[in-house]
DNA sequence: CTTGACTCTAGACCTAGATCAAAGGTCTAG
DNA sequence: CTAGACCTTTGATCTAGGTCTAGAGTCAAG
């Protein structure tokens, strides 16, 4: 099937999987890795699963969840079965995150939409509504 | 027009704005804040334009500028005239840049979304679509 | 064997935007 | 006058996710 048990060093995997050799060996203390195999000299050594895994970890990060969050569908991918009514519900979390996440920044691009359309773009301060809107007391509770 | 000068201690204008204390005296460390009169005995004392300028730095962040950016529109917003083209400028970018992140949650959502249709949310993990998304090697160059 | 590239560890440092702690001085109500 | 709230400073700490340094050891090629 695949190629069981080609060692390589922590350089190689970080090109392979596109990250930062650091960033593997803090991914390691995080325990988003499992430690590997080390050789006689200390040097870490890994096979095929680990950069399988620093993908997955960047696809997820890609998708927006935290590096805890991936510690978690990591967690429950090795759980046959029973994992995979979880990682759909972690799934359908992190869309809903991200729904509000979208709909918030919406809001907010109509307000300043609004105060660019009505700013004529020169003249007093005092007539800029982007000024007026950013300095002007509302809400004196 | 205004009560032209009731000083403030430093947490009566942290009330009346809405902040901490910590963060007045951190925004006048970076600048965003002007170094306010003080009392014989060291005390900050401010009057309603503190409070007014800590509004204005609350909604600009809440229209998410930085505080970087923040510094800049406050010395815009001073400069009377020539402020005005730079501001509306500024408040284009910003409108920019939100739109950018708009699109790209957009895409990671609906993304998010299909893997999630696909799932059926039980059986064996190599059928799990999130987890094959996240696990399977597409771009080995 | 030498050279240069690679790896090891422990721990410091980075961004952004605060927030907190310690140790002490000041102000105000009663 | 005293309790307690409020203020001062310097400097440390926090989150998140790494990035970098120093000093030492290892590996592969020529």
């Amino acid at each position: 099937m695949n190629t069981p048990h080609t060692p390589m060093t922590i350089g190689a995997v970080a090109k392979r999987a596109g990250v930062a050799i650091d960033t593997i060996r803090y991914y390691e203390r995080e325990g988003l890795l499992p430690e590997p195999l080390r050789r006689a000299s200390g040097y870490r050594s890994y096979d095929e699963g680990a950069v399988r895994q620093l993908r997955f970890i960047r696809r997820a990060k890609d998708l927006g969840f935290t590096l805890e969050e991936i510690r978690d569908l990591l967690a429950l991918s090795a759980d046959r079965h029973r994992g995979v009514k979880a990682v759909k519900q972690r799934a359908q979390d992190r869309l809903a995150a991200i729904n509000e996440r979208i709909a918030e920044l919406t809001r907010v691009r109509d307000g300043l939409e609004q105060l660019i359309d009505a700013c004529p773009g020169h003249g007093e301060p005092d007539e800029c509504p982007i000024l007026r809107a950013l300095a002007d007391q509302e809400g004196e509770a």
